[in-house]
DNA sequence: TATGAATGAGGTTTCATTCAT
DNA sequence: AATGAATGAAACCTCATTCAT
């Protein structure tokens, strides 16, 4: 799937040599693993330590952090998108579709990543922007279908979801092979999994997001 | 309703003189705002600016910012202790009194504070164990005798339930005054809580954590 | 003079402590040394050095080191501004008054600071472009009235002047005490100042810069 | 015109490859453009970029950034050298070639480019101080023959000359094509022409800077 | 030989903490 | 006891220089 992905190249469009395109995946791989351990607020530093680069290297493929950042949200949302089209071409509407595409989503794992700088108001690029916006479509899309098949809450929409979802808190244990908390968070899923079954009894406060609030949302950052 | 609370005192036991208690109690009032606004990072200096005070004045009462955030923690723990105490007088076992206690550790909204200093680990205070180990029980009783009344489902305990209160994001309007989007974290509430009623539907993947985990998982400063 | 000059204050009006006002004075007057000697690629670090102070000290009192250069651009084009006052008020038209304040804003010898950040774009802020237009102006009245007392050349302009002042180098000898090379730069002056008697005798290529020219060179930022 | 000058070779006297010599001519005549836009600031890579070349060929060529402008230093006063002697072969004493030989030197308007390192030392290597010699040698010749001829002021040398015209900044348009502005510099150097001519007014302070000065002044590295 | 990717020292800036006033 | 100025370690980022391709 990743087939259509074009490679990353720098600005003038010649493709990147073997090594640097190399060193490049690799870097969003490590950066992808240490914000979503230590949060954003980990240093350049530790992901050119971790990686065996130079910091230097690093600030080659990508001008700044808040671009390393995008690059790894644009990164996971491109997987994401890819999981929820493959859920709607399958099997649209099934209980067993919508839930895979959840635990997908949530095993990406960057989401605590996004609360990128909370209060500061970030710029997200035109990229950004876009696949975001195809995302939350194409999840929507899944949404309806679920709840027209009657087994999602009818109360909630894509962005209730990816909301959730980016709370879900990425890894507990300590210790790397702490097996006994590691997935405590997929007992939290299962619990919201079961609190969006239809139908719902809590009453939900309100209509839903509409898209004016999502844009409104993101443009200050709190994450994505 | 504070009255059991002990005063808060200087190391060596004397009282605090009047001002300097007020001080105390508007700087941890303060802090929990700022850092619930603006998250861990928030400088001290901010915290001095919007109390009014200078920034050794801040010092004198914590020794460090980890202090404070660790006196916020018990702070909040103790209101949610008082909290869990008079659900379990007035009404142990219904779901309303659940509800009521969830709902009003959600509103501390200072949860989102706790994922502090995310992989490293920090030390937690002996009073900050007590008063979470006192928490912890207390909301275990509570958690016990809403399954035993059958309205709260089997496979969850205390420490679940904390760990998914404190995932709810605190508050997401972009503008203090922005209504609209204000309530997504109610919203999400109402989900998870129609997750918690028994009985589940998804299979909770184990058998939940217990005391060791739950120690386990505060030494190593998630949070809390 | 210098009693109309407000002491610096920060942004809330309150006045400095005594120990802080005498920093701020030093760093001006250091950093107004130290880029004079190294340019203005000097580092913040090498300025804190000299006076003796921390990094952090400077950064309190200048958000960046772009305004610290500003400030003592400013600075000294009130001291000249004043001289040229002076020189107005006591003997308009003068070849004496005119060579006096000429000697004086080379002595400032803060000069070659300002050929800043050259090729890039540096917004100035509107203290600095007041004073700029004040100190043109007056500085241009100087000049018509040497012209028309008949001894200062009448192709020439008060931009003109500021140029040429400002390219002259600050400070010639390697070291501290080498008296001999040290006043290279007045035999400079010297030589110019001939250049400037009335009448000349090459013939200058422009009808000499106007308003806009002066504007747009400065804000393109060869310094001022 | 440059029959007189040995093509570059390499350190171990062969002489270079055709494409190799052109490159290192491209190099230079690219780096000093460069320089004078940007100053001696400006990043290696730039003038890679504009030359079309990779970095690591100008390494080739040069081993390092102040080498290279070592090599452009002795280009330019390779050329200013030529003019002069053109000039005392044709006719010597004439302010007509005197002029012509100012004019051609601020043109070469690398001239800014030699506050190289202001305050640090600098080894300028045995070429530069050969041709450094030479020229002033040459130069101050041309002055005595002026200074004869009774049309140059007789309390100047060629030392006081380089400084000055050194001191004319390059270029001073905004934008490439702003003719307002661009020849500023033209009338710098018309003013200081009229001020050099004899007889001199102003009475120079310093009886003019001899030989010793003259390297110690070099020795640290204003320029040149 | 030419290329441009990688390196890392050094510069700017922030902020927890200390300490003189 | 309160203040806020000073400190300096650590973060981000740039660029001269090296070196694998």
């Amino acid at each position: 799937m990743n087939s259509s992905t074009p490679p990353p190249t720098p600005a003038d469009g010649r493709p990147l040599r073997a090594d640097a395109r190399q060193n490049l995946e690799q870097i969003l791989q490590v950066a992808q693993d240490v914000f979503a351990d230590l949060g954003y607020k980990a240093s350049i530093a530790e992901v050119a330590r971790r990686s065996g680069l130079g910091m230097g290297t690093i600030y080659r493929h990508f001008p700044n952090k808040a671009v390393l950042v995008e690059r790894i949200a644009i990164h996971v949302m491109q997987e994401s998108l890819a999981q929820v089209r493959r859920a709607l071409a399958a099997e649209p509407g099934s209980w067993g579709a919508f839930t895979r595409v959840v635990r997908h989503m949530v095993g990406l794992r960057s989401s605590q990543l996004f609360p990128v700088s909370r209060g500061r108001a970030t710029e997200s690029g035109p990229e950004l922007v876009a696949i975001r916006t195809e995302l939350l479509d194409a999840l929507q899309e899944l949404v309806t279908a679920t709840q027209r098949a009657g087994v999602l809450r009818d109360d909630v929409n894509a962005f209730d979801i990816v909301l959730m979802l980016n709370s879900i808190p990425p890894r507990l244990p300590a210790e790397p092979d702490d097996t006994a908390t590691a997935d405590l968070a997929d007992r939290f899923l299962g619990v919201l999994l079961d609190g969006l079954r239809a139908p719902g009894a809590e009453e939900l406060s309100l209509p839903g997001p509409g898209r004016r609030e999502i844009d409104q949302f993101f443009r200050t950052a709190h994450g994505l």
